[in-house]
DNA sequence: GCGCGCTATGGAAGCGCTTCCATGAGCGGC
DNA sequence: GCCGCTCATGGAAGCGCTTCCATAGCGCGC
């Protein structure tokens, strides 16, 4: 009786057999009142809790291959576009689909050792995250095929965007939008973030300003915003690492009476919900299609362990709305 | 060997012992490699897939207590509020969350199924969601305890606001900002859009309009706005049953060259992120405090089944911005 | 050439539960 | 008052896997 309680333990103190207590756990007719109480009396008192385990081994029934996705769920809009594509193709595959919502590095962490430990799934997908070789190579000793979406990582099939060229892409439209003075609000340490900003620079020039947001959310895009103001008060454009970022950026602007895009031109990145109706302009992200192939990915990996998987770069495309000035030309999008 | 195939069937295909098999599958070392090649070869063959329970059981460690919150998780920005709270709570009480997300009824019937069936948690946490009698009594019987959050029902311990009031709250509003011709653009037959048309219908009058919007989406309020504006055309304040509505409403209103609000105003209900963004004026949800609430409900039912647990009903306000109009008192918030 | 230690492997004992089957007790009808 | 029933219950056999322990084979040193 060390460790946790078992119903041997519970069938002993209530004076019953063990059959008796799957019984009243199971709530199958046929157990007098009294013996029913007495049971219930035991599992309080021991504080017994079913193994769910045992449960489910000696139950039977089907054992649904799983995969488990971790992402940070809650915290832009981006899980919007991303979850639905691959819960749907998961889904067709007869996979199903866990989600854990990671909020930051200690709760990946722990996901992550408690998936390996508990053989939770067959497959993980891994969502603007990435992981260590060890923490891969103990998933391939695990033999659970791991596939990560916009975020690259070593060895790892993944779907990706260009950062680079997507934040080289924003700073021409800009420029041939009139913009002369171009500066960067940049994210945090994330890779994309730090891809976007190298992007940047390599559009923009090293002399081009470039100040981090404290974090990559309207606040710090706001008070970003306003240390690039008065450090550079000649900016005429600013390309943002997130539309957060942006939309931080757009109200420390207006509080300051410089208005968009006249005075000043503001590019977002990712095309969140929303933003059309606030009207920015932004680079908008393949939300869809990294969920999509996520899905598929991963269904195949299980399916066959050496089944090949391509990495894609998806296309992103500028979405030109009332922080960009009007194009001369008549279109309203640029790809690539 | 009916059934999916077990390491037995593994082990006699490559002829090997069992225990060997399991070397293999847990990348043991001391393995030969033309055995393990033997092994992997057997098991891609018969598509062998080890039963998960089966190897937690086998394994040992510990058997954490589990909740499953089931939410529309991606149809609006609720989940936001709700689920961090939810999850930090539920990780203060060393129990872990599964999201499900849960787009439509038949997801939500699988879904329910399956983890009824697979016994796969200790308790049940349903968000903007109600199940049936039969339903409650399936969970009843296994002992598993359910809470429900934004959607009251019977017989479940639940969080909820009163959308009647907080309608008829919004409708006042309206009115004191100089509103004489009230409509109401409603959602869909969610228990929570009729109540609050039934608010609306309570404080605005049986004569007020009411247009249902085809969706709650934005498209949906456009359209039901579009239909209101025509029949109504001497409406002067709209009071939405959602944000995503409103917003919809507001961009049909720019569209006719009504102004908000001078011309015409408008609330939505929900207080979604960037709202503020956008100005829309709102009835604010009580969202964190759902989640905090359901968290410590459900952390309580687990520990002791017999606990109690009080229903509540949450406090909504209303926060107004710039599509109603200023009030004459410096205030700009109402409680209730 | 024999014994020792090491490696690769098989056998078997559970992990905690569900459930089939058997047992015993109580009870109405003849 | 005995027989055949039904009802409540206990015993034991797995569910499919991990892992401890034992065993067989083998190369090496003396």
């Amino acid at each position: 009786m060390s460790g946790d309680p078992t119903i041997y333990d519970i069938a002993a103190r209530a004076g019953v057999g063990i059959a008796t207590v799957s019984r009243v756990l199971n709530a199958h007719p046929r157990v007098k009142v009294e013996t029913r109480d007495a049971v219930l009396k035991a599992c309080a008192d021991l504080g017994f809790r079913p193994n769910r385990a045992a449960r489910r081994l000696a139950a039977g029934g089907p054992n649904r291959p799983r995969v488990a996705a971790l992402a940070p769920l809650f915290a832009t809009a981006f899980a919007y576009g991303v979850t639905r594509p691959l819960a749907a193709g998961l889904a067709a595959a007869g996979i199903d689909l866990v989600l854990y919502d990671i909020p930051d590095r200690e709760t990946k962490q722990r996901t992550l050792d408690r998936l390996l430990g508990e053989r939770a799934c067959e497959g993980l997908v891994l969502c603007s995250m990435g992981i260590g070789p060890e923490r891969a190579a103990q998933f391939a000793a695990a033999r659970i095929p791991v596939v990560a979406v916009d975020h690259p990582c070593d060895g790892l099939p993944a779907a990706t965007i260009d950062n680079r060229a997507a934040m080289r892409l924003a700073v021409e439209v800009l420029r041939e939008r009139g913009a002369r003075r171009i500066a960067h609000l940049a994210g945090g340490d994330a890779l994309a973030y730090r891809e976007r900003r190298a992007g940047f620079v390599a559009a923009a020039g090293a002399a081009a300003p470039v100040v981090p947001a404290e974090t990559p959310t309207r606040e710090g895009g706001a008070a970003a915003c306003g240390i690039l103001l008065d450090a550079h008060p000649d900016i005429d454009a600013i390309a943002c690492a997130s539309d957060a970022i942006a939309v931080g950026a757009l109200e420390e602007c207006r509080r300051r009476g410089l208005a968009a895009p006249d005075r000043i031109q503001i590019m977002g990145f990712d095309d969140q919900p929303f933003m059309d109706v606030i009207g920015l302009s932004t680079v908008r992200q393949p939300v869809a299609g990294f969920g999509a192939w996520a899905a598929q990915a991963v269904a195949a990996l299980c399916a066959d362990p050496g089944a090949a998987v391509t990495p894609v770069l998806l296309p992103v495309s500028v979405v030109e709305r009332q922080t960009t000035r009007t194009p001369a030309a008549p279109s309203r999008r640029r790809g690539r």
